[in-house]
RNA sequence: GCCCGAAUGGUGGAAUGGUAGACACGAGGGACUUAAAAUCCCUUGGCCAUUGCGGCUGUGCGGGUUCGAGUCCCGCUUCGGGCACCA
């Protein structure tokens, strides 16, 4: 038999899925272990072959734990709700759906061909209303719930409207800010007022916020999904607009999603991107007196240290508190400054990075010094952080201190031997001085020291409190699109309200047109009859992409219950997802949100664990390898890669299908298009060799790679192994067919183990030593990788092993049986075929057992050592491998070659370490 | 600006502080073959020697610790990533 990848893999995938191999039930009595893959958004292009990189890495693993004996959990779905395919629906009037589930039929059957060994009874939609119900539930319940600072987390809004009834604000559970009313207030309030003032406490709220406005989208963006400006996708620009929207109170979570990261196994890199993105500054919030005024500024610093410094304050041109202390002399300038500052969008104040701002009239005086400064107002203050507005050290801030350059404020440095007289000294460390006054002397102290003592003493003399800021910002949740889930929510006199649960799902309706209306409104507004039975509007708003890609985990585990997103019992066995594989990119997003939403549940009594993915792998990106071909200016000829140094020559990309090892097929080039049919080249050495350069894969880079022509070609198995043995997993690494052909070798090659021809050389001789040590060995390697994630390595070693077998003339059924048991993750249609036809055996290799090394058949029987002196390595001797160290001594002592380099001097030290070296010190 | 991470042959990449370059690709040479493909064998970091079975050098740069450093420490350079008028 040879070995003929086509026929085997399409038989074992059709057997898989007759036999439902892969099917998943809960198993009490066996360990359960849940392996993910982020779903994908079906898009229209199809898998190219950097998509199945982590469904691989996460296949081999689900495999590994399921012949250690574990339950393994690994699901597929699809991320069916998003952009492009309502961009596609705009533009062809074709119903989203209908492209989508083409777009998830094709990913399927491209899936399918890699072999993966997902449990399809299990996926899930995000799209699908038996789905999108419970992403709607959740959204109730977070409305129906706020964040508890006393009892750190979610419970019920009305246990807080009990409280309002009772006390008002007084010692309220919720954290209030400014807000403050008395019961009787409350009770006093409308019905409408009521809502309104439960809106700011509410998970899920209705708020008036600064929003990104993409107008090219014509919709709101959450800030993950904005990068300098531009939307992610499309690149279109974005700007800040105050909106009236949807919103997720993740910030009342900062802290929490702070700490959660301290317990999972995530890279370091990943953790310190969401640090970074929440964004956790603890400092000092402190008033200061406006002169001639009951009026107090409220700021917020990290270095209170430096308050002998203040010379002036500014405010962001959004606070309240301009209109407050702007005079009258100065309102004129102030509402010119103001009206420019509007007129600016948020990217042209970055690019022009020019200090501008304006003086209010008043004056503020210096809690701790009593000190009169002025009041300014400019736009590099942010109204979003803090308070809006800042004490000024220009000796110690760049920003203030450009700022004092241009207003020509004082400037007084604080830390000794600072120079300011260039720019700024904006380290933290160093000694104070100039800071003191009769109440408060810092002089001396270090920076660190006299940050905690000046907190101290805000604290003691009443003037502020100490503060934490978190930069993370509540999640826009509100998308004015179509092709997403409907919000729950109906208004009546202009108050939100829930639909009740045994409504739910709210069908998404059907539109004629997916456009927004003519006058303004989101694209639902076409929809006939959206209101409730009753007749009360329903919203039109949709929800964004990650609403359902934040608890789709918990849904693989029970994905057909109707009365819950997950039973008790379900969620008590899978628990949380042991294994989460799935791009970088996602690290400020995706992962941000579901960690939230996970928490929010956790804290309803939902799920039982708090943080929904324990250990998670970001697989690199495979970038593609664009290939060039340089055309001699102003001719038809081309010249080969080495040579194109002797002409003028114009680089062009040439589509990758028609190079192979870097030389391109003239031919196929020639009736590639038709201005290349009369292509002529300056071959080299008979070939025309092709540049190349690493570029994004894509389309119009002629570089993509579709693994359906590398399966069809070589094989999935082919393809799965050369993907992990490009190199290291969380790697990103350009797809280089270059070395595919060695690996498709080291597959036929194994299978020559196995069969010559027709003949079945298979043997049930006892195993040598040598051949139990060679597989051993193998096993030991490849079982060490996994757990690591070097598949690169896995890979190589079974080359080795193979190799030695085949050197060896090895083909011992015990010795080979272990060797195919290791290598099914890797290769499960080659491992299964093997393992029937040339074992014998009639169950599934996916139920066989991971094997065990024994140490005692690694073991030498005799060690190499390396002789040195002084470090340089001179020659080896050979030891019996349990010679004692004296013995090691005396040889390599001994050795003809030690008298030379004795020579006349003593020896001060000589090291050995078991197994490896002898180092002799001379002196 | 702040915070992470990386740098090893022609290429992708291996190396618990212990003979750097495993494994693979590519390249060169050879065998088989009428020929090609396929397969197999040898060589392959650089320099020198190859009439001898060896020598020197070598992991971005400069120091240090150590008997011994690609690996640990300090200071740079370059590249990649995250955050960013966040006070």
């Amino acid at each position: 038999m040879e070995y003929n990848h086509k026929e085997i893999e399409s038989r074992w995938q059709q057997q898989w899925r007759d036999d439902k191999t892969y099917a998943t039930h809960i198993d009490e009595k066996r360990p359960k272990y849940y392996v993910l893959d982020m779903f994908p958004y079906p898009s229209g292009a199809g898998l190219h072959v950097g998509h199945p990189l982590g469904y691989i890495a996460s296949d081999i693993y689900a495999r590994y734990k399921r012949l250690q004996g574990f339950n393994v959990l690994h699901p597929m779905g699809y991320d069916s709700y998003g952009l492009p395919a309502e961009q596609y629906a705009i533009q062809t009037g074709q119903h989203p759906e209908k492209t989508t589930t083409v777009n998830i039929n094709r990913y399927r059957s491209q899936l399918d061909k890699i072999g993966l060994c997902y449990d399809w009874d299990r996926e899930i939609r995000t799209c699908d209303p038996g789905y999108y119900k419970w992403t709607q539930w959740a959204f109730i319940e977070m409305f129906n719930h706020y964040y508890d600072i006393t009892k750190d987390k979610a419970m019920p809004v009305s246990d807080l409207v009990k409280w309002f009834e009772e006390k008002g604000t007084e010692g309220c559970p919720a954290a209030c800010g400014d807000i403050r009313f008395s019961a009787e207030e409350w009770k006093g309030m409308s019905e409408k007022e009521q809502s309104d003032m439960l809106m700011n406490f509410r998970l899920a709220y209705l708020g008036n916020t600064m929003v990104n406005w993409c107008a090219a989208l014509g919709t709101v963006l959450a800030n993950d999904e904005v990068s300098e400006c531009v939307s992610v996708r499309g690149g279109y620009p974005v700007e800040q607009k105050l909106m009236y929207q949807w919103c997720l109170r993740v910030s009342a979570y900062a802290q929490r999603l702070l700490d959660g990261l301290e317990k999972l196994d995530w890279s370091e890199s990943l953790k310190e991107t969401q640090r970074n993105w929440i964004g956790r500054s603890e400092g000092a919030e402190m008033y200061f007196k406006v002169s001639g005024s009951d009026l107090a500024l409220e700021i917020f610093t990290t270095r209170a240290d430096t308050i002998f410094g203040v010379t002036f304050m500014v405010l962001a041109p959004e606070s309240d508190y301009v209109k407050m202390v702007t005079t009258a002399e100065q309102s004129a300038a102030v509402e010119a400054y103001l009206t420019e500052v509007k007129n600016k969008t948020e990217r042209e104040r970055m690019i022009e990075k020019k200090v501008s701002g304006v003086f209010t009239g008043s004056y503020a005086i210096n809690p701790v010094t009593g000190k009169e400064i002025p009041i300014y107002v400019s736009d590099y203050v942010l109204a979003g952080y803090g308070t809006g507005a800042i004490m000024a050290v220009p000796a110690h801030d760049s920003r203030d201190y450009a700022f004092a350059r241009a207003f020509e404020l004082p400037i007084i440095p604080l830390i000794e031997g600072a120079d300011v007289s260039e720019q700024s000294f904006d380290a933290k460390e160093g000694v104070m001085t100039n800071s003191s006054c009769e109440s408060l002397n810092l002089n001396g102290l270090q920076v660190k020291e006299a940050i905690a003592r000046t907190k101290q003493y805000i604290a003691e003399a009443g003037i502020g409190r100490v503060k934490v800021n978190y930069r993370l910002r509540d999640a826009i949740f509100s998308r004015q699109r179509y092709w997403g889930e409907p919000f729950p929510v109906y208004y009546k006199d202009g108050i939100p309200h829930m639909l009740p649960i045994e409504k739910l799902p709210l069908l998404l309706p059907e539109i004629d047109e997916y456009k927004p209306t003519e006058t303004g409104e989101p694209p639902l507004g076409r929809a006939k009859g959206w209101c409730t039975e009753e007749g009360y509007p329903l919203e039109l708003n949709t929800m964004p992409g990650f609403a359902g890609s934040s608890a789709y985990y918990l849904r693989y585990m029970d994905p057909h219950n109707d009365e819950s997103l997950v039973s008790a019992e379900a969620d008590a066995y899978w628990r949380q997802v042991d294994l989460y594989v799935g791009g970088i990119e996602h690290a400020t997003g995706h992962l941000i949100y579901s960690r939230f939403w996970n928490k929010f549940l956790y804290d309803m009594g939902k799920v039982v664990e708090d943080e929904p993915f324990k250990k998670l792998i970001n697989q690199g990106m495979i970038q593609g390898r664009t290939s060039f071909v340089y055309r001699i200016k102003d001719t038809n000829t081309f010249v080969s890669y080495n040579l194109r140094g002797q002409y003028d020559t114009t680089p062009i990309r040439v589509d990758i299908s028609l190079v192979n090892n870097d030389i391109l097929n003239t031919e196929g080039f020639k009736q590639w298009r038709p201005d290349f049919a009369t292509a002529e080249f300056i071959l080299e050495d008979g070939k025309y060799v092709c540049g190349w350069a690493v570029e994004k894969m894509s389309k119009s880079m002629f570089n993509v790679v579709n693994p359906d022509d590398i399966v069809e070609r070589y094989g999935a198995d082919t393809l799965r192994l050369y993907e992990m043995f490009l190199g290291p997993l969380e790697q990103s690494k350009p797809w280089d067919t270059n070395g595919i052909d060695g690996v498709n070798r080291f597959i036929k090659k194994m299978w020559g183990l196995f069969y010559k021809g027709d003949q079945l050389l298979v043997d049930d001789a006892e195993p040598t030593a040598d051949d139990l040590k060679t597989i051993h060995t193998l096993i030991k390697k490849v079982s060490n990788d996994i757990e690591n994630f070097s598949y690169n390595t896995s890979v190589s070693a079974f080359m080795i092993c193979v190799n030695d077998l085949v050197k060896r003339n090895c083909h011992l059924r015990s010795v080979l049986e272990l060797l195919i048991t290791v290598l099914t993750p890797f290769a499960p249609h080659v491992a299964e075929e093997l393992w029937h036809s040339a074992l014998g055996h009639d169950s599934t290799v996916c139920d066989a057992q991971w094997p065990q090394w024994n140490e005692d058949y690694l073991k030498e029987s005799s060690v190499n050592y390396a002789v040195s002196f002084n470090g340089k390595a001179r020659y080896n001797i050979t030891m019996s491998a349990d010679a004692p160290q004296a013995e090691v001594e005396k040889a390599a002592l001994a050795h003809e070659k030690a008298a030379q380099w004795l020579d006349g001097k003593t020896i001060r030290k000589i090291i050995v370490v078991p197994g490896k070296i002898v180092n002799i010190v001379v002196g």
